[in-house]
DNA sequence: TATGAATGAGGCTTCATTCAT
DNA sequence: GATGAATGAAGCCTCATTCAT
């Protein structure tokens, strides 16, 4: 954020990059606790402690400077966070890709469920909410091509188990941590959920399933990809 | 005073009960295509074609109206899906279920958008919204639940298995349906999506899984949860 | 009220007169708790259990009705109150008058309360007030003439002096009785209040007073008005 | 950030209270001709030829601007009016004192008729009201008090008589010249009205009275207050 | 750069009143 | 007589955005 502005930074650019930080961290704070909607210029500004109209001189609007803000915590996450080793334990990797994943999301509960709102408002933030979503699907994608190439996992369509199994871990992340669903506040325990997550994601690609009453247990990977019709 | 009443009533009542219902399916029909938010009681009332006057005989307000519109779509669509007869071939059953829910799904993609969105604004709506949820993994774990004690299925946490089946259910067919994703718009099927779904979900349950890298197979059913003392 | 329908009376006029006595009676509640302008054509309807358009069968609107309730009020008070006789003991007849006066105060406070408001808002309901009003001072300053002409009371200009005095007696009803000043809710009490009004009552009319600093004793009555230049 | 402020302020900071003197002034006039309840804000900001969101940067809402408006009369007429000195003529004192109430009260007719109104209908400003007056009858109560140590006058109970004599002037003040009663408009004297109070304020803190068919002269004193039940 | 006053469109809600049954 | 559904005018308030300083 805020970098390359490469030029031998004199007192003018440091204190604009220092005044758009700070709106951008006073705009961070609102979404996460008010959300999208109900978030105002001027509550942002009120809370950056600058005139309101300094707002318009470094974002075109509320959605604008949602989107930096988003875009600003993933890059940080991001960074940190980084992609796991998947050396040779497959199930470690993906317990401790699960468990950062759900770390960065506990992190920012409330600009979270102000992402999904936003999304619901502005094209704009579906298109980036969007974008970073298919990165990810993406990632896990080309690893079960990999995977499947070097012939250590089953057949199955990469694409749409990568996207059913990141929206598993997405929404139910979301409505165990956000939302708080199933179970009580108090009994809620983040590593319960990395564990079953990480054990339905490992059964989804290493597992194997017995021969069953619906007899079609032969089909089932031709099943998983429109394109194979005799499925 | 107020005696004698009992023949010219029905008249009154049956037009009553219609401005009602039109005023529904309006509200129905601009949530579907605006959203919760862009939603006002004047795009309902002019799509109506009533005063403005005439909403507030029949709702609160637009987060009235909006649950109404949802509970009435929630059950007339249970009352056409029921829930599938799960006799002897559960593959089966799971893959009918599935495809029940996308279907719904499908019908009113805008709505369960706006549903997304209301539910952050509201919490009356995001109340409405985790009871019916909540109403769906209830049955989904019940099921479990007599599975594992008829032995018939591996020992995990039903709760969380629910929830998290559940959710990978919600959104994926959310993301693909609603929002189309992963794939372009003209290559979609949402037959792929249940093939795939049913896939996973079968696993999840019946599944085995090969002694691996992590070597935390022996542990994996503790690990799904501290509330499955059994497991 | 509501009387004078002499014919044989059916049921049908019965029935009208009962309606409109249930309303007028709703009515009364209503605008004693509420006042007058938050009472509403519907709250009044609510109370008496009859629909919202019967109202207007009896009567024209809000105001309408407020009329006729201050005035059945009015009659049904005065009907009990009468005038006090005023034999030969002055004094006690102008305390038992103010008393009366305080318990109909008392009775009715939300009453007057709205009545204030209405007649701020409408030129028919001063209208009335002033008429009520106007009966009142004219019969005190009525019976200061004839005493002034038996020589039983100083002189002074009658209708100045009834006019002021009943003002005291309202205004300082009103605010000690309605509103509570200037003394705290609990320690109250309605009796000192007539005490204070009828001695100044009484020394309105009857006292002398010393010579004074002013030096302007002698011209006092003379003073009172332009209009009783001999007084 | 936010540093520099020292030299631009000003010219705005004069502009913003023009503009709030002038929706001040637009409100006391609208106050003034239509009373509280028939004031709109619309109205407000039409006279002040502003925009219509630009009365709620300086108030709250009607009620705000109304507080605010009655406040600011108070305070110039204070000003203007101060106490009367009280030297060694009490009777003139008192005249002179009534005079001003009564001229600020002429001045300013409607606004007094709207604050009546508005007491009624908002409890910020019956409170506001009685802050005022409370006020006015310590005064008065506090000046007996030190009069009656001073044994210049009789005995009776400050606080009750301040309030009764406080609630003369107010209320046949209001009467006479903003109601109009209760002679004809034209033929109406406020001079009349300052004698005739200032004869009964005299008459009922330095007055004698006649030992009277009531007989009840002697307890007369002692029944000024409610805590002597023997009066 | 920064300021903050001003704008005005836009949405919400209430209620008096009418009128067909 | 009584009903109660429908109407629509009227007021309130918020906030994104502009612009002169």
């Amino acid at each position: 954020m805020t970098v390359d502005q490469s030029e031998p930074a004199n007192g003018r650019q440091d204190q604009a990059a220092a005044t758009r930080r700070l709106l951008l961290d006073a705009a961070g704070a609102v979404f996460e606790t008010r959300g999208y909607r109900a978030t105002t210029v001027g509550a942002i500004t009120d809370r950056a402690k600058t005139a309101h109209g300094t707002f318009y001189l470094y974002f075109r609007n509320k959605e604008d400077v949602f989107c930096r803000v988003i875009e600003s915590v993933v890059l940080d996450e991001v960074a940190v966070s980084a992609f796991v080793p998947h050396d040779d334990a497959p199930r470690a990797a993906m317990e401790a890709g699960i468990r950062n994943f759900l770390t960065v999301f506990e992190r920012h509960g409330g600009l979270w469920r102000a992402l999904l709102e936003g999304m619901m408002q502005s094209p704009r933030i579906q298109q980036l909410w969007l974008d970073l979503r298919r990165d990810l699907v993406l990632r896990m994608s080309g690893i079960f091509e990999a995977q499947q190439r070097a012939g250590s996992v089953r057949s199955f369509d990469p694409t749409m188990v990568a996207h059913a199994l990141a929206a598993m871990a997405e929404w139910s992340a979301f409505t165990y941590l956000v939302l708080g669903e199933p179970s009580p506040e108090d009994d809620r325990d983040p590593e319960a959920l990395v564990a079953t997550l990480a054990d339905l994601w490992f059964r989804a690609v290493y597992g194997t399933v017995p021969d069953d009453g619906g007899g079609r247990d032969a089909g089932l990977d031709g099943a998983t990809g429109q394109r194979s019709p005799s499925a």
